[in-house]
Order: structure tokens, then sequence, then C-alpha cells
DNA sequence: TTTTTTATTGATCCGTCAATCAACAAAAAA
DNA sequence: TTTTTTGTTGATTGACGGATCAATAAAAAA
């Protein structure tokens, strides 16, 4: 049963943190929604605390396999970091809760310190993947790239479902791949 | 005695929105470290979240002031361009306080509209500067060069601001600047 | 001076919430 | 079958929070 709840309660988590729009929500709330009593919810997780940070954990998993079944797909540095992209911006992480579910980490992140280091986790592996794409484009310049690449990334999610009106995936890709190519010299 | 209060309210709840990290503060807490009852605190605003967006307000006024302040120095559009990044990354921009405000504000944007207008002016003035600088650099590419770079600023932000360790200005600075470089075709 | 407006607070209302616990049910082990 | 372990909940606890209000003080207007 354990584990059947708390994946239970980890995607009801994810789901209400999406509704409330903030961390505002309760261990009732959540366990309601995942069908079951908030006793059993505290009997399985610990604290409020640790129902959240399964959820992040699930969530960056969730995008980690994303972003893995993505690369398997394609062969080639260039085709590999649209792939990465498409992941990244796949209109299933502009969902109400995915959106809820990464600001309230980033808001976690301030102060729970398990928190930002599953932030730190997630940053580097990114830049690892991106790193490989890049390194046979821009040679010794793929390091400073990736760095420039991941925070351009975050910062066009954020702003992309953030804007008033619906988000757009294509968009969003088209803006970085953007800066791809102007990183590597060709301008159409 | 409004103004006065008003603006005790609002620093206060910027420094008590950075020391709890997330929107988890209350009135009281707010009132008292403003030196008043809470009874006063919903006298002059009628609740929290009037006080919350007037304390976004006061963030974004007093980022945007940095930046004029920080065009009015110098002269031509890549010192212009460099002056916004310095302006927009300023260690103050870096203080827990601020960090907990900005990131709060993407919450609350997510919910309460007027928040996510505000955001919204913020970004749009962001972008009108980033381009009066990009025209005469890049000409027509100017406006999807000002989006790309608008979201490279606040992913550099964020990255900066919750990575373990110190914030480091001047290096988000360089990062951005890098950029531009790239963008400009100029390679070092 | 009297009246009215403004400033201010303590107490209070009504509600919520995280966490605990005792108790019960059901399945597994003995 | 009896015992033990596992699963589950309703009720409770102890605390807190936003908002309201009556009451008081002080200043301004009349």
């Amino acid at each position: 049963m354990e584990p059947i709840r708390k994946a239970a309660l980890v995607k009801a988590t994810i789901v209400e943190l999406g509704r409330a729009g903030s961390l505002d929500v309760t261990v009732s709330q959540i366990a309601k929604r995942a069908g079951m009593s908030s006793a059993l919810a505290h009997h399985y997780f610990g604290s409020k605390e640790d129902i959240f940070l399964a959820a992040m954990r699930h969530i960056l998993s969730l995008y980690g396999a994303e972003v893995r079944g993505a690369l398997a797909a394609v062969d080639g540095p260039e085709a590999r970091l649209q792939a990465i992209l498409r992941a990244s911006f796949s209109p299933g992480n502009f969902r109400r809760e995915a959106v809820g579910a990464w600001l309230n980490f980033y808001v976690l992140a301030q102060t729970v310190p398990e928190a930002r280091r599953l932030l730190s986790v997630y940053q580097r592996r990114l830049r690892s993947n991106l790193l490989s794409c890049l390194r046979p484009l821009v040679g010794v310049r793929a390091d400073r790239a990736a760095d420039a690449l991941g925070a351009l990334i975050d910062g066009v999610y954020l702003r992309e479902a953030l804007k008033e009106g619906p988000p757009d995936s294509a968009a969003a890709v088209a803006t970085v791949m953007e800066f791809v190519a102007s990183e590597l010299g060709k301008r159409k």
C-alpha cells in the first residue's frame, strides 16, 4: 500500500499546487484529492514538508525522463539540443500544475536546503546535457555557452508561463534556438 | 499619517518576505516590524493582499528608478545596455529581501491578476529599454533579440539568486554581455 | 468650547491547520 | 484459531491567523 498511497499523494500535491498557485495548500486538501484522510498522509509522510519534497523529486524526475526520452530519439548535436528544448518546453510543462510546482519549488529553495539541493541537481544535469551538445559545436566556448543557455531556458520558461494568454511551446523553442544559431555564428 | 504608515508597512513587508522566504507572512509580523498593531495595518490597507501588492509596486518602482538612474549616467547603445544589466544585477537586488520579494511576486502573478499585470508592466518597460539600445546595434533583429535578452536576464537572475554560495553580480553581467557580443557577431 | 474627524489598539470572532492518538478493521503470520 | 502486523480514520489538540469592532485618545474644525 505504501508506494501506492505515496504516489497518489504526490500526484495530488502537484494538482493542488497548481490549483492554489502557492504553497498555501493544506494536507487535508491533498489527502482528500488523493482519496484518503489527512491522518494517513501524515502516516506515510512524516510532515507536510516531506510531501512537498517528494512532489518536487517527482516533477524533477518526470522532467529528467522527458529529456532522456527526447534525446534517445535523435542524433547529432544540433538535433539533440533541439530535443532538450522541446522537452523543456513541452505543453505538459506549461500546465497549471507544472508551473505552480516549479515556481513554488523556487520559493522553497530559498529556505529548505534539500529543495535547493534538488534544484541544483537538476541544473547540473541540464548543464551537462547542454555541454555534450555544445562541445562539438563551439569547442572551448561550450562551458560559458551552457551556463547562458541554461539560464535562458529558465527565463524563457518563466516568461512564457506567466505571460497573459496561452503559452506557446514552439515560440519558446524558437527563441532559444535563435540564440544557439547566433552563438554558432550562423545568421539567416 | 497615512502615507508614513503605508510606507513603513511596505518596507516591513519586504523585509518579512525575505526573512520568511515565502508568502507565509502574517499581518501581525509585518505590523510589528513596522511598529504598529495589526489592526492599524488592516485600517490603512484593506487586506493582506493589498499590502503585498503595494510592496510589489514598491519593489518594481525601486528597480525602475535604479535603471533610469543608471541610464542617465551613460551614453551610447552598448554602454546603455551594460547600465541596464548593472542595475538589474546590482548587489542590492540579490539581498534576501529582494530575492524573496521577486520570487513571491512570480508566485502571486499566477493567481492575482493585478500582480500579473504589474509584472507585465515591468517586462514591457524592460523590453522597451532594451529595444532602444538594440535597434542601433542590430536593426530589425532587435525585436527578437530583446525578447531573448529579457528572458536571459530573468533566468540569470534566478540562477544567481538561488545558487549555493554568494551571488556574483559581475559574473551575471558578464554572462549577459557575452550573449550581446555574440548577437553582434563579435567574438573575442 | 463643542463637535467632528483622524489615529490607534486590545480583545474577540470565526475559522483553519498540522499533527497526534486512540480505536477499529483487515490481512498476514504463528 | 490466535496473534501480530499493516492500513485506516474520526476526533481531538493546541496553536495561529485574518478580519472586525468597540473603545479611547488626540488633533482639527466648527
